[in-house]
Parts: C-alpha cells; structure tokens; sequence
DNA sequence: TTCATTTCTTAACTTAAGTGAACGAATTTA
DNA sequence: TAAATTCGTTCACTTAAGTTAAGAAATGAA
C-alpha cells in the first residue's frame, strides 16, 4: 500500500531509504467508507489526504443544492484550501466510494524542509506541476461548451462517467442533472444517426 | 520600479540585502507596446513575466477565433506552461495595454535554489498559494451561470471591465461577446426597474 | 481630418440549458 | 421482503445563450 506513495512521490524526485523511511513514518493509511465526510463546511484542518484506491470529492452547498467541483482517484492528492488558509473551509470533502487513503499532516513543513531540503523541492515541484494542471483544465473548461466538456470528460476521464452518480457529474460539468440527462440522450441519437449515414456511404 | 517585485516578494518572505541583490540582477524590466505577442502558438519558451504597469492576457485561437482564458494585471505573475511543459505553448500572451513588466529566465532554478534555499520556499509558496487561488476561482466558475460570473467580476475585478476590450472579457466569462452585449443590457434594465420599484416603496 | 478597421450593440431566429413535475428504476433501510 | 428514499429520465414550458446579419460607435492610420 505505501508502496503507491512512492512510486507517485519517485514521478518527481528520487528519494533515498532514509527519506523514505520519513514518508512512511508522516502519513497514516486509513479505509474511509462511502459517503463519509471528510471534511464538512465550517471545519478548519491540517491535514491533506493522498488517495490510494477509491475517489473523493469535494463539493459546495449552495441554497441547499450540492455543487461538485473535483473528484480524486488513485495517485491524486488533495490539499483542502483551509489548510492552506487557515480559515473555516467553504466546502466538504467526502467519500464517493470506499476508499484506501493517507492522511498527513502538513505541519511537517519547517523542520522537515530544514533536515531533508528535497521534501521542499518535491512540494514546489508538485505544486507548479498540479497549477499548470490545473490550468490547462480551467482553460478547457472555459473555452468549451457543456456538450464539448462531456465528450472531453468521456475521453480523459471515462472511469469517472462509471464510478460518479450523474448528479455529481452534472455540476462538475456545470450544468443540472436534467440537461446532462437531455445531453447524453442527444449525442445518441446523433451517433445513432451518424451510424446511418455511414452506413450509406460504406454502399 | 524593481521595488514593486519586491514588495511584491515581502508577501511571502523577507529577504536579506544580499538576496534582493540577486531577484535584481536576475530580472530584466521591459516596456512592452499594446498588441505585442510576448509568446505565440507553436513557440516555446523559458522566460516568466511579471506585470509591474499594465495588463497582459493569454488567448488560444479556436477555429480562428480567439478565446481569452486569463488577465494579469499589476503585482501578478505568469509563468507560460510551456516553462514547465517544455513543449510548444498551445496559447499565446500578449499585450492588452502598454506595459511594463520584468523577465526572468527560469533558469535560475538549480544554482540559485542551491546557493539561495530561501527561494526554493519562496517559489514553494507562491505555488501553492496560487494553486489555492486558482482553484477558488475554477470552482467558482463551475458553480455560476454567465451572469453570476458577470456581477461576480464587476464586484471583484471592476478594473478588468474599464480596461479590457468586451469581446476579450466575453470569452473569459464563457461567453460570446454578443451574449455579453446583451446580458449588460438585461442587466441594466433589471436594475432600472428595481430603482423604480424602489421609489414606489419609498412613498 | 478623413477613411478604414475594429469593436460594440441590436434584432430576429435557432438551439440548448434551467425549471418544475411526474414516473420508473435502483438503492437503502427497516 | 417490503417500504422508503434516492437517482435518473422524460416532458412541457421558460429563459438564456449561440448564430447571422446589419448598422452605429470608437479607434487607429494615412
């Protein structure tokens, strides 16, 4: 199970025993059943949570409707902003499946940045890495329509359209429930179409 | 002029004589022209800006169009992708207004971090507090319609709607700027007949 | 200043998303 | 297993965004 950890962690530096011996000693492995929280709307933490199997997600509540705005699964790692901020977080994270993760605390900060400087150089690598990620995904998403945001999805994610109720979906994509509905109902009848136009032209 | 960058640094640490000796001999400052590309599609590049006077926004061309996905505007950074990526950008940056701006190559990295750890943490920080950042923002795109991003951005960044072109701000609200057009004016009638409603409550 | 180009607005029409409600299917709970 | 709840789909209707086109306003260049 560590053993996920780092291979994650070796994608951006390489780490000696000693320093592996560091990260194993930091991070907690726990199970987390489906549906549990987290994290819930209010609450402050330090802690940040690597998934090992399983998915997470974080969503608002807005006039009493779930909003989604992220899901994480296997080798994905989520720093709740409250951590960062230090201020009540505006959002909950919880569990969409059954789920193997590690929870670490990141007052790990000075003195182990002190003694191993390569902890420092892994977090600025992984944190320009995951904002150039981020990114490119905002752009994404910004530049597209919903349809376009849903086949996007359905060919870099398909897994998630599997594993995550519609419902969470819908938001994640920016739109209700009904209209994902309406949308994929849509796209199947054009391929449905398009198979027969194809079919005309193969004759 | 360079004491802009360098308040702007004293955000997240502070720095010894000696050390702002270097951030000042490792920025060039370089006033840019309105319309100037500072980076184009297909380009590659090692250089990071930062804004000190004006505001530079990045656009990809999407079937001919162009599509704006962010503004950077006094005291902010940018660091194109293809710095981290180290291929060719997929979008461009150019010059919204006639700027000043410092460059700096990223090329410091290594050596500096070496000589200098402080400003492994300085880059460290600044990354995960624009990763934070950031991230607050994409949520809230995804939880808003157009005309919350709309009023959202007149509330927060009311400088952007004086000094941006309309069709630009459209795209960067997901939007066409006609829509854009039109939801200002749906906007202003709504308002006008509130400030009517209001003075029938009055007497 | 004048002309040319770019940008913004308006309008009519089309397409798609939001809303509210109903219903069946799936899942959870007792 | 049965009842209750949650979830997904469909429908009719409303609202808003996309599209195409025309013209006004602002900007830049000669």
């Amino acid at each position: 199970m560590k053993q996920i950890l780092l291979d994650f962690i070796s994608k951006y530096i390489t780490l000696t025993e000693e320093e592996e011996g560091v990260i194993g000693g930091s991070n907690v492995f726990r199970t987390v059943k489906k549906g549990t929280n987290l994290l819930k709307h209010g609450q402050t933490s330090d802690v940040e949570y690597f998934v090992l199997k399983g998915c997470l997600r974080t969503y608002y509540v807005v006039d009493g409707e779930e909003k989604t705005t992220a899901f994480y699964t296997e080798m994905e790692g989520v720093t709740p902003h409250c951590v960062i901020s230090k201020k009540p977080s505006d959002y909950y994270i919880s569990c969409v499946e059954d789920s193997v993760i590690t929870v670490s605390n990141r007052d790990m900060d000075a003195e182990i940045f002190d003694k191993f400087p390569k902890f420092e150089t892994l977090c600025r690598l992984m944190s320009e890495d995951l904002f150039a990620k981020q990114q490119i995904s905002f752009d994404e998403f910004r530049i597209s329509s919903p349809e376009q945001r849903y086949l996007n999805l359905l060919e870099k994610r398909p897994d998630l359209i599997q594993r995550v109720p519609q419902y969470q979906l819908a938001s994640f994509l920016g739109m209700k429930p009904q209209s994902l509905s309406r949308l994929r109902a849509r796209i199947l009848d054009k391929s449905r179409s398009n198979v027969y136009l194809d079919s005309l032209i193969e004759n």
